[in-house]
DNA sequence: CGTGGCTTTGAGGGAGGTCAAGCGCCGTGG
DNA sequence: CCACGGCGCTTGACCTCCCTCAAAGCCACG
């Protein structure tokens, strides 16, 4: 898709769904995500910039080098954040859960492609708006910079779990961290929700899916967690965080 | 180090050399610093707080968790940003080189080890007096906002790397990437300086020393690079960037 | 109930790790 | 001035963890 308008606004359309009706008050995510830098009495500056868009699962929702029109904080569903080299390898850089936000880029054009896992909702801030009230409120210029040093920590310790952990010990993080940031969502320590598929996880930890595959069936063998239909139930969390310590 | 002193402004009494005679004016490595923010009638702000420090080589310039009370730039020299494992693995973040960044932390302490390769000049900016400046600069907050959102990318360029690149990959990579970085400051293309020790190339890409030996090696002997005594020389910089292509 | 996509499992192979020895360079001291 | 020792780098032999290739199992959905 070279398409120029395939970027996101410009495709919106196409979505199953999209509205104006955003209710910043009520929104679910709005004090773990980048909203939260909003005084209540200000939130009409953000409520009337921001566009409410759904996707189906498994949709296209940005190209790497699409032009990037718009900055969005996920409210619900899981997407993938990724780049594809020529050859058909992928890397998959983060998932992106209810609360995470992606800003507009450096230079006007995304880094990476993302599509929908599931059924996606995403809050949607045109570019030119956000830049202008970002502009006039430091704080929140503050807060989107403590956003993305908070990603760069992540990215970094990313980078430490694919350049030294082995493959059980990535995957024991894996599912420690998603873990953890799905309790902060739905609170349910121990479930592990795996919307992504197999591949998904391998290309995230720079392992083949088969890999993955018999990784998790160790785990279960040894008790460690229990495969469920859509995730896993950690069932030794103890030895899962030693696997997964630095 | 366990000692609350050990962080970096505490320390500076132990430096080979430390002085307040800063002068950011003459600065060579201002335009491309996050320092490039301030107008010229501004730098006095700058100045005033900026102490410069100066390292031997191969000297500890912080340790993570250390209390995080400066931001500085490096101004001259190498240095390495790493974490340490508590078996002894380490991944080297990355390799800091004049004009180089290093923010105070989210929670004010530091999140990664830091030493000096070479001999090394920082330009140290306090902390308290520091944020200060940027609260009353919107525009230097920008600045620091930009310089972490390229960080980003570079991790995530480091993270690709990581998880799908092959060890010659992995190599060519680091060379073209190191060897445009320096020409940014010497201009010298096709010479790359290579300060840092095997042992550190081979933590920052997720190899051992013998693998990067060897691959050091193939290279040399398919004409691509030629190993001098501080560094190698690009030899086929077409094939080098083929390799280390997406 | 059949089909197709995703996952699991198995068998075999290879890229890179491990272990060990040797080399080259440089600083030190006789 | 040269012998020695140490450290970092290179090279070789072997091994292992994970990848590759292949086949079978398991759902979900029409």
């Amino acid at each position: 898709m070279k398409d120029p308008f395939s970027s996101m606004l410009n495709t919106w359309q196409h979505c199953s769904h999209r509205s104006n009706g955003t209710n910043c008050e009520r929104c679910k995510i709005r004090q773990i995500s980048i909203c939260a830098a909003f005084e209540p009495d200000d939130l009409d500056a953000l409520q009337s910039m921001a566009q409410t868009i759904s996707f189906a699962a498994k949709e296209t929702i940005f190209l790497e080098n699409d032009d990037s029109d718009a900055a969005f904080t996920v409210t619900e569903g899981a997407l993938r954040l990724y780049r594809t080299f020529a050859d058909g390898r992928r890397q998959v850089i983060s998932f992106l859960l209810p609360g995470d936000f992606i800003s507009v880029e450096a230079d006007g054009r995304h880094e990476y492609s993302a599509d929908s896992i599931t059924e996606v909702t995403l809050c949607c801030f045109p570019k030119k708006q956000f830049a202008a009230v970002v502009k006039q409120r430091p704080h929140v210029l503050q807060r989107l910079y403590e956003t993305t040093a908070r990603e760069l920590i992540n990215a970094r310790e990313h980078m430490l779990t694919l350049g030294q952990r082995s493959a059980a010990e990535k995957l024991a993080w894996f599912l420690v961290h998603l873990g953890i940031r799905q309790s902060c969502i739905d609170f349910e320590p121990n479930i592990v929700e795996l919307p992504m598929s197999r591949q998904d996880i391998a290309d995230h930890l720079g392992l083949t899916i088969e890999t993955v595959s018999r990784t998790f069936s160790g785990f279960a063998r040894e008790g460690i967690i229990a495969i469920t239909p859509h995730g896993v139930d950690l069932l030794n969390c103890k030895k899962l965080e030693k696997l997964a310590a630095t």
